[in-house]
DNA sequence: CTGTTAGCGCATTCAT
DNA sequence: ATGAATGCGCTAACAG
């Protein structure tokens, strides 16, 4: 008696009157299976509600339908959020789903490195854009487990990534162009788990520009903020120099914008009295008018699904590591150098 | 010959010397197994780095050990992230995966309802924040899954809930405090279907206060914004009006700051001239100085997950019914009436 | 306390 | 083109 609730293949091969072998083959397409018992059989699991269990299926597989993501800071956060939404589009496409595994703090990362819980529970795993130690790297690798870094490149391991050096030299390349030439360049935190990497890449790029332009060490200001909230610090040390810079260029939005505030708080008004460029095009970038480098995420995300579901298929990438290119989005926070008197 | 790769219950079993059910047993720390057999077993399952098979396990038990969210917006948003963030922290204690599905638009609305996927896939859902049609709750009712709705009530079934009403008459009752009383509540389009229910009973609570304090209709100002960004069209109304009102409430703060940046282009600046409060405690309330009614997003996403993990477990919780209490905060765009002259 | 047996729901042989 | 049989890895009786 099958019953709305709970419809099993057996349930809809008794109300096609045919086996359940020809359900399973039936619902996949098979063309095995002929054009009318086909429909006959999509009709009747459309009756029955009929969805399949992925655990079953999976079982009898191998592989379960499903893909994992690794993410190193908070969900909430705006580089978390917009990576799971594309790549939860692109699995969505595939019939795959996604399950989140987070690694935000030295807890959780020790419990997901030690268990590795991933382990024959998803059938590829996306790691999304923090940095590894050389343990957790080997322990990763050695599941067995087809794997995706994003925003991290190692060898031998498919990888999508921004261009992060291209990325920051073209942004302070436009602020060359706008005439600037003592410039800075705000990085977060070199001790931070998480996005070590991209925060090198991007001083990097810094001084290619800077190198490019033939211009000298000593207008090539470096600060460092401790964490991405502290825009006060930033203001602080612009304050407390004799010879500040006329524009900088930032780690990273969230702690431009917060450099932005703090700015504000002592009387220096962006591009009025300085230009800041930020790097990411955070969803509130656009809402202060923040100019920056964009980081296009949700090529990002797609493309890191797009490798896991070839890879969770068997498949060898075509191209196994994508770089992501980034452009530069002039809003108003830059302009040209100021004229050094009303201070 | 146990490799590295792939460790199962079998492998387990054989080196350690007992049978698979023991196996099992053990690792589920079932009082049955000796003390000694559980802590070798526990042995050879660290050293093979044994994680155990969530397909087999749940196919066998007929619990997944996975609940499932639905999200009605983006994952990128942070409602959505928050409350993620809280889901997950809860279901990992109980060991128990994460697994997204969203529908932020009518093509993944309609993918999901007809399809039910979640059906036989997870041990119970979560559905966030999102207005539903009564075709689709009975759809969703009839797959016989636990449900927990967050942040909208439906007889019979658990929820998690803001105090909306309580809530923003608090936060209304904070600016007659301050002395206004001509004041404007601003809610965002009635139409979307995303968070309809909130905005509606929000409208109730500013009702209630100005009802209290004896306010009439005439100072009561409703303006109507098309979405979360249509900060302009606040400034907009604000700034056409002939007698406007001293304070201004706002739907969210997602709302609110864009209109703060919007009113400030217009010259109209808080809380000199305007003071403006919030709803959400939005990540960026704090940065912006966005006084604000907060809703501990937190405490909802936990909340939720426990019910959930309660009905998953075929429980029955003790207080399905969950109302959580907002919070008035007070930052730097709230103050006294304005003395109304240098307009 | 531990092993043996059966079965969860589906996909894949192998027959026919 | 379809059905019957087997097994995926684990858990839950049932024995002992």
């Amino acid at each position: 008696m099958p019953t709305d609730n709970h419809a099993s293949m057996a349930d809809v091969a008794r109300l096609a009157g045919v086996s359940v072998a020809t359900v399973s083959r039936a619902l996949r397409g098979s063309p095995l299976v002929s054009a009318e018992t086909t429909a006959r059989v999509a009709a009747v699991a459309e009756e029955l509600s009929f969805a399949i269990s992925r655990a079953a299926s999976g079982l009898a597989r191998g592989r379960l339908g499903r893909v994992g993501v690794l993410i190193g800071s908070p969900l909430q956060t705006w580089f978390s959020g917009s990576v799971l939404d594309a790549v939860y589009a692109r699995l969505a496409l595939a019939d795959v789903e996604l399950t989140i595994f987070r690694a935000q703090d030295a807890a959780e990362r020790d419990a997901f490195f030690t268990r590795l819980p991933v382990r024959r529970n998803v059938d590829a795993l996306i790691v999304a854009s923090f940095a590894l130690t050389a343990a957790e790297r080997n322990r990763l690798h050695s599941i067995g487990l087809p794997l995706v870094y994003l925003n991290q490149r190692v060898a031998g391991v498919p990888s999508v990534a921004i261009d992060d050096v291209d990325g920051t030299r073209q942004g302070v390349r436009t602020l060359l162009g706008l005439g600037h030439r003592r410039i800075g360049f705000v990085q977060t935190d070199l001790h931070r788990p998480g996005f070590v990497f991209s925060s090198a890449r991007r001083v990097q790029g810094f001084h290619d520009a800077m190198d490019e332009a033939g211009v000298g060490e000593e207008d090539r200001i470096l600060l460092v903020a401790p964490h991405p909230q502290a825009g006060d610090v930033v203001a602080q040390a612009v304050l407390s120099m004799t010879d500040p810079p006329t524009a900088l260029a930032v780690d990273s939005d969230d702690l431009a914008l917060n450099a932005l505030v703090a700015l504000d708080q002592v009387g220096i008004r962006a591009p009025r009295d300085l230009s800041v460029i930020g790097f990411d095009d955070h969803a509130h970038a656009g809402r202060m008018g923040l100019s920056t480098i964009a980081q296009p995420v949700d090529v990002l995300g797609t493309a890191a699904a797009e490798l896991a579901l070839t890879l969770a298929a068997g498949e060898v990438p075509e191209h196994p590591d994508v770089l992501v290119p980034t452009r530069v989005v002039l809003r108003l926070t830059t302009g040209p150098v100021p004229v050094r008197e009303p201070r």
